[in-house]
RNA sequence: UCCCCGGUAGCUCAAUAGGUAGAGCGGUUGGCUGUUAACCAAUAGGUUGUAGGUUCGAGUCCUGCCCGGGGAGCCA
């Protein structure tokens, strides 16, 4: 018999098939009996009708519990009733395992207790959903930058030197002396950009900051591209095209996940280009118009970037932020010196910052002189400056987070369930 | 690091004013020929996070510690 995976189950009306996977639930009355059977891929219905108490089939019935493995086989049947369209008629259970006492039952849970059992959280129906959204959202990222000729350089998760903030990283040894676990590939970037021309790194990033919100983990995701020859104009484009690449795909394709989740659709199909983009200038008196106590200088903080989002229905573009609250590496307006010449997208609803780049600074003195104003230590960034030495350009990039971008895109309120196993600040467990 | 909140059955919670620790779910047993987190009946299940203190008496009040949750700062 044919070993077939519940997603595919349309297919196969009518015939006789083999389903392998783990009871979801169970339902009896009397004569009828239901298995829930989820594979992985979708939850299938399956029966068993008639026959007597001592029927195999019963009693096999009886011994399954909630997560025991087995291989059903029977035949595929349309009917209206079942979730999903499709439910099998059972000939045959052939029981793997019978699990005992699984600790997650189909009823009420709190936060604490799925995460202390996040290795089988996994296997409920909305943590499934939520991951299949990340796995859509990976999968965007990638095609996207791909087929736009960006190559994937994967840069280093042990570094010599901080990139950014000195305070917030992981410090390991590295044999006879230290390293940090990287908490941004955008260095690296930069050398390989001059190299390839546009490129992207993805991988994980790490920072020890003591963050205990909803919106950090202390472990997440990064995609980071970075052109050479490119403006700050250019990579808020990139970023704009990237994020409605990333929105059509999951609406295309997982829009049942979004249903799960019980994800309205409609903010983000409303969603167009081009995004509303303002100075942080000129933001800054419009939150305090709205009731913020920001003053010019401050950075935004989590009621900020609320409001920031409630300005329009698209993400907006915050840009030419005062030097003095971003990365010594920012390339200044040449107009005003005293601003950046970075961008943060913040995302609607709410979501906060999902996306923050610019343009880099290429000049080798100014560079210099940035080092040595934020106290770095320059041999280690020696290599850094060579890319200034050596043929530069103007150049720009930008980080996405893929956990807050996931969060958003489900409608969820935390990003710890954006990630199959999320490392927070009091848990490293499972 | 700071502020706020919590820890009672496997899980989710309740326990008036300090006075014998309860319910639903899950488990078990039985019933039911179309269930949708099925339903109905019965049943087992507790050192109230921990160490001390106050009291005739503490789940309840006080102190320390441990663990967790929400938020701030910082950031993607």
């Amino acid at each position: 018999m044919k070993w077939v995976y519940i997603e595919d189950i349309a297919a196969f009306n009518d015939q006789e098939v083999e389903v392998r996977g783990w009871v979801y639930n169970k339902r009896s009355s009397g004569k009828v009996r239901f298995i829930l059977v989820r594979d992985g891929t979708g939850i299938l219905q399956t029966t068993v009708f008639g026959g007597d108490e001592n029927h195999p089939l019963f009693k096999a019935f009886d011994e399954l519990t909630q997560e025991s493995s087995l291989i059903v086989r029977g035949r595929v049947r349309e009917d209206k009733r079942a979730p999903g369209g499709f439910e099998l008629s059972l000939q045959d259970i052939e029981i793997l395992q019978i699990a005992k006492d699984y600790p997650i039952t189909p009823k009420e849970h709190a936060t604490p207790f799925l995460m202390e059992h996040r290795h089988l959280w996994l296997r409920s129906r909305k943590q499934h959903a939520v991951l299949q959204v990340r796995v859509e959202v990976i999968k965007a990222i990638r095609n996207f930058f791909d087929d736009r000729g960006f190559r994937l350089m994967d840069t280093p998760i042990l570094t010599p030197s901080a990139c950014e903030g000195t305070t917030t990283l992981f410090e390991t040894k590295y044999f006879d002396q230290m390293a940090y676990l990287s908490q941004s590939g955008q260095l690296y970037n930069e050398a390989t950009a001059a190299a390839f021309g546009k490129v992207y790194c993805f991988g994980p990033a790490f920072r020890a900051e003591k963050s205990k919100t909803r919106r950090h983990l202390i472990e997440f995701w990064m995609v980071e591209p970075e052109v050479a020859f490119a403006t700050l104009e250019d990579t808020i484009e990139l970023g704009q095209d990237l994020l409605m690449f990333i929105i059509e795909r999951v609406l295309t394709h997982r829009r049942r996940d979004l249903e799960e989740l019980e994800r309205d659709p409609k903010p983000l199909e409303a969603i167009t280009k081009p995004f509303p983009r303002i100075t942080y200038d000129a933001v800054v008196p419009k939150l305090q118009d709205k009731g913020s106590a920001i003053r010019y200088g401050d950075d935004f903080g989590a009621p900020e970037e609320s409001l920031i989002s409630e300005l329009s229905t698209n993400p907006v573009c915050i840009t030419h932020f005062p030097a003095k609250i971003k990365a010594f590496y920012m390339q200044p307006d040449k107009d005003r010196p005293d601003l950046a010449l970075g961008v943060d997208f913040m995302a609607p609803e709410s979501y906060g910052e999902i996306i923050g780049g610019g343009q880099r600074i290429h000049d080798l003195d100014l560079l210099e002189k940035r080092i040595q104003e934020h106290h770095l230590p320059r041999e280690a960034y020696a290599w850094y400056l060579d890319l200034r030495k050596y043929g530069s350009v103007p150049h720009a990039g930008f980080g996405l987070g893929v956990e807050r971008t996931v969060s958003w895109m489900c409608g969820i309120k935390h990003i710890r369930e954006t990630i199959p196993f999320p490392r927070l600040l009091y848990r490293i467990y499972p």
